[in-house]
DNA sequence: TTGACTTCGATACATACGGCATATATGTAT
DNA sequence: ATACATATATGCCGTATGTATCGAAGTCAA
């Protein structure tokens, strides 16, 4: 608490301590892009708007919008959501934030990158708007993190706008990694689901098999499943119970 | 593709697919701050910056800085760790973006928060500028993530400013969360290190004892320790092996 | 009705890993 | 030299996961 005279200033930084106003800074547009994923058929999707307009015109982008003065950011990404896919009350949280300088080159904006999780049926709802939608191909080996290559229905390479493909790696990433610690595959679900189910859809975000039996005991004892009691129906083979979700209510 | 009409547009959005051009929208400040953790005599502890203005007058922040016109957000948190604890060259990762419209109450802030692990030695280097140090006492039990106690060396509750507590409370959560996955607990220590006192950080870290036996087969066979040869010394019974960190190198 | 076929779901067993106890090694202090 | 403290190695056991196998429960076709 002694005030000590600074010695050597480092390199001429003067703020230290120093009373800083907000206002008289530098300030910077807020933007919130959404990366809305479904997993189904094998491969992640995720919803894209397409570019009428310089720059990346022609290419694809993330559904986004500029931050509004009174709301919060995740309030932003809700928005966006209601705004862009028609959707409400989905598994929404923060991702990363995109700052560099050169990242849209009309004038710097600072993104603040969600991700949302929806089962099939909403994606394809979502997707029967003027929107676009991508698969995710992700590659299966080697690190996850950077940019993916999305393309479309026919397998043809999306581009995407912006720094979006690295928003969307990160996303995956995030997605794996909260896969086996946080009941984050039943956001991918509908209502009610069958253990294979689960276990493809955990499958299509890590990439790889998982083992049926380990994968079934291990679902079986986390206490996050119900059965419903009942069946599959429309199979031609031995009909799978469905389960739910349990929502904390029992144990 | 087609340019079907909008059917029933959502509550009066209205930038759906329109042009947007981001100079047209508000701008916000945008502020870096940075958790500076350490890990000794079985605590956290953080670098904070006593205020000595309104608003929070007499509490204490951590240190931060507002971004630059010019600078990625990386690098406006290694400026200010450089400029307000004089640290280059540390671990350094993005957190989390705090934006609450009323977290500061003079004007909208958004805060993109950074965390950086240093070793006991360079944190009390940085500690000893005009800066002070607080205690992170975290609750052992129940969910981490929110606000934590922070307090100074005699035990006293340092109250924070702004939504700071939630910041570090934020910070100790993702550090546990990494630490049995990605390569953090190195960087909490200095060059080399024996196996206890990496054992050590892990328990504060954590906030619980670990096993001796298995962290020490778990390390060993994790491939990124390497040992040094050599031993520790100054201490009144068996010298323990000493270790680094193994960058990658081998295997 | 019956049998082939497919998938579900249970059981058994091998293996890997962490928690735990114990024994031995290797240094310092007296 | 002896006591002592900690490091380090080894074995045991319970639990969780990988793997193979088998009966159960449906559909479908003859």
């Amino acid at each position: 608490m002694s005030k000590k005279p600074r010695e050597s200033a480092a390199e001429g930084e003067s703020e230290f301590l120093a009373s800083y106003d907000p206002s008289k800074y530098e300030r910077f547009s807020v933007a919130v892009d959404v990366v809305l994923v479904a997993a189904f058929e094998g491969d992640l999707s995720t919803l894209l708007v397409p570019r009428d307009e310089h720059p990346f015109k022609g290419q694809h982008a993330l559904p986004g919008g500029f931050l509004r003065k009174d709301e919060t950011l995740e309030e932003a990404a809700t928005r966006v959501l209601r705004s862009k896919a028609n959707l409400t009350g989905v598994f929404l949280e923060q991702l990363y934030t995109f700052g560099e300088p050169g990242r849209d080159p009309r004038t710097r904006v600072i993104s603040v990158a969600y991700y949302a999780l929806v089962d099939e049926a909403r994606f394809r709802a979502a997707g029967e708007r003027a929107v676009r939608t991508g698969r995710i191909r992700v590659p299966w080996e080697g690190e996850t993190g950077g940019p993916v290559k999305v393309v479309d229905e026919k397998g043809r390479a999306l581009p995407l706008a912006f720094d979006h493909a690295d928003i969307v790696g990160m996303a995956v990433k995030r997605l794996r990694g909260k896969l086996d610690y946080a009941p984050v595959g039943f956001q991918l679900l509908g209502e009610t689901f069958t253990l294979l189910e689960l276990q493809r859809v955990h499958e299509t975000v890590l990439g790889r098999p998982v083992n049926k039996d380990s994968f079934r005991r291990r679902m079986l004892a986390s206490g996050q499943l119900e059965a419903t009691g009942r069946a599959q129906s429309g199979v031609d083979h031995r009909p799978a119970e469905l389960y739910r979700f349990a929502r904390r209510s029992a144990v």
